[in-house]
DNA sequence: CCTCGTAGGAGTACGGCGTACTCTTACGGA
DNA sequence: TCCGTAAGAGTACGCCGTACTCCTACGAGG
C-alpha cells in the first residue's frame, strides 16, 4: 500500500495538548493544531473525523499516564481508593485547562475506563457488589469530577474566593465568612478532606 | 430620558432558555435569541455585554426558580440538606440542556449563591464551623455539580451503559457487569444513595 | 526499473459564529 | 415643538469546523 501514515494518533494528541498548554483550551482549534504540525489544516481530517475525536485524543493521551495498577492488597481499602482517586486528579492537575474536555469524553476514553475497572477491582475485594458497588462508583465518579471542576473553573478557593468576598455581606453572611475562611484551607485538604467524608459514609 | 427599555433581563433569559428548549443547547447563539424576539441581533447588546452574560441570565433564570428556604428545622439537618439538594438538582433536571452553563456560570448566579448560603445557614445550625464547614459545602457541591452531569451527559445511567456493556468483556469484566446492574438502579436512588454516603460521612 | 493505484496532503470555499462599528429612528423632558 | 439620548437595524470582519477538488509521493506487481 501507498503512501504510510506520517503520524500516529499518539503525535496528534500531543501536538493538541502543547496548543492547549500554550494557549489554552480556547486557542484549540483545527487550524492551529495543524499549524502546530507544519501541515494544511484539512489534512487533520485524514487521521480524525472531526474535532471532538481530536479532543477524546487528547483526554486519552492525559488519562493514559494515570498508573491504574491498585495500590497494595494489604492497605485498607479506603486508602487504596484514595491513592486512586489521588492518581486521577493529579494526572489532570498537570493539564487544568483539559478539564471540560475530560468531562465531556471520559466515557468515551479507554483509559479512563481502565481506571474505573480498577477502582471497582478495590470495591469489589472489599466486599461491594449489586447496587452498593453501582452507588459507590457514581458517588466516588460524581465527587472527583465535581470536585475537579470546582477546583479548577471556580471559587471557592481560587480567585473567585475574592468576588465572593466582597458581596452585599448583610445578604450573604454565612458565605463571605467561609470564603473568608476557606482561604485557609488548602485545595489538597478541600479535595481529601471531601473524599474522607464519602469513604466514611462507605464504611459504615 | 428617552425610549426605555422594551425587555427585560428575565424576558431575555426566558427567550434564550425556549430556543434551549427547542433546540438544544448547540442551538444557542445571538443570532437565535434575536430572531426569537424579533429583534436585529446585535440590539441584544443592548441588555448584555456578551454571550457569556446571557448564559449567567439563563442560569440566573434557571436556578431563581428554586426554593431557597430552608426546610423545617425540626428535621434533622441531614434531611434539611438532602431536601435543599434535591431541589436544586430538580430545577437543573426541567431544562437537563443548561447543565454546561451552570457549572460554567455558578459562582457568578445570585440565585446560586443564595442557596449556598441557606445550605451554609443548615450546616451552621448542625454545629458545623470553620474549616468543617468549608470541607462541607464543598464536598456538597462538588458531589451535586459531578453527579448532575454524569446523570445528563454520560454513563453510567442513560444510553452510555449500553455502550459499556459492549465492551471487550474480558478487559472490562467489572465494568460491564456494573453497567448491566446498573440499569437496574434508577437515577434517583444514585443520587440519594450518593448523597446519603456523604451525609453519613458528615454525620460520623 | 517502471508504472499505476492508492492514500496523504494542500487549497479553496461555504455557512455559521461573536461582536465592533455606523447609521437611523422613536421617544420623553424642556 | 424640538432636541438629546438611547433603542434598534445593518454591515462587515475575522474566526471557526469541515465538504470538496486537485495534486503528489509512495510501494507493490510486472
Amino acid at each position: 500500500m501507498p503512501r504510510p501514515r506520517s503520524l500516529s494518533h499518539a503525535q496528534l494528541a500531543s501536538a493538541a495538548l502543547s496548543v492547549i498548554d500554550r494557549d489554552g483550551l480556547a486557542g484549540l482549534s483545527m487550524r492551529s493544531v495543524a499549524k502546530e504540525l507544519g501541515m494544511s489544516t484539512m489534512a487533520l481530517y485524514r487521521y480524525v473525523d472531526d474535532r471532538e475525536e481530536l479532543e477524546r485524543l487528547v483526554v486519552d493521551l492525559v488519562l493514559g499516564t494515570v498508573d491504574t495498577e491498585p495500590p497494595g492488597p494489604e492497605a485498607p481499602w479506603q486508602q487504596r481508593i484514595e491513592v486512586l482517586m489521588g492518581r486521577l486528579r493529579d494526572a489532570v492537575a498537570a493539564h487544568p485547562e483539559i478539564v471540560p474536555l475530560t468531562v465531556a469524553h471520559r466515557h468515551r476514553s479507554l483509559a479512563g475506563l481502565r481506571w474505573s475497572e480498577s477502582v471497582l477491582g478495590v470495591l469489589t475485594e472489599a466486599g461491594f457488589d449489586g447496587d452498593r458497588r453501582v452507588i459507590a462508583l457514581r458517588g466516588l465518579l460524581g465527587y472527583l469530577i465535581g470536585a475537579i471542576q470546582l477546583e479548577h473553573l471556580g471559587p471557592l478557593s481560587g480567585d473567585g474566593t475574592l468576588a465572593i468576598a466582597e458581596l452585599p455581606s448583610d445578604a450573604f453572611t454565612l458565605m463571605a465568612e467561609t470564603a473568608r475562611h476557606a482561604r485557609k484551607v488548602s485545595a489538597d485538604r478541600e479535595f481529601t478532606g471531601g473524599l474522607a467524608l464519602l469513604l466514611r459514609g462507605l464504611g459504615a
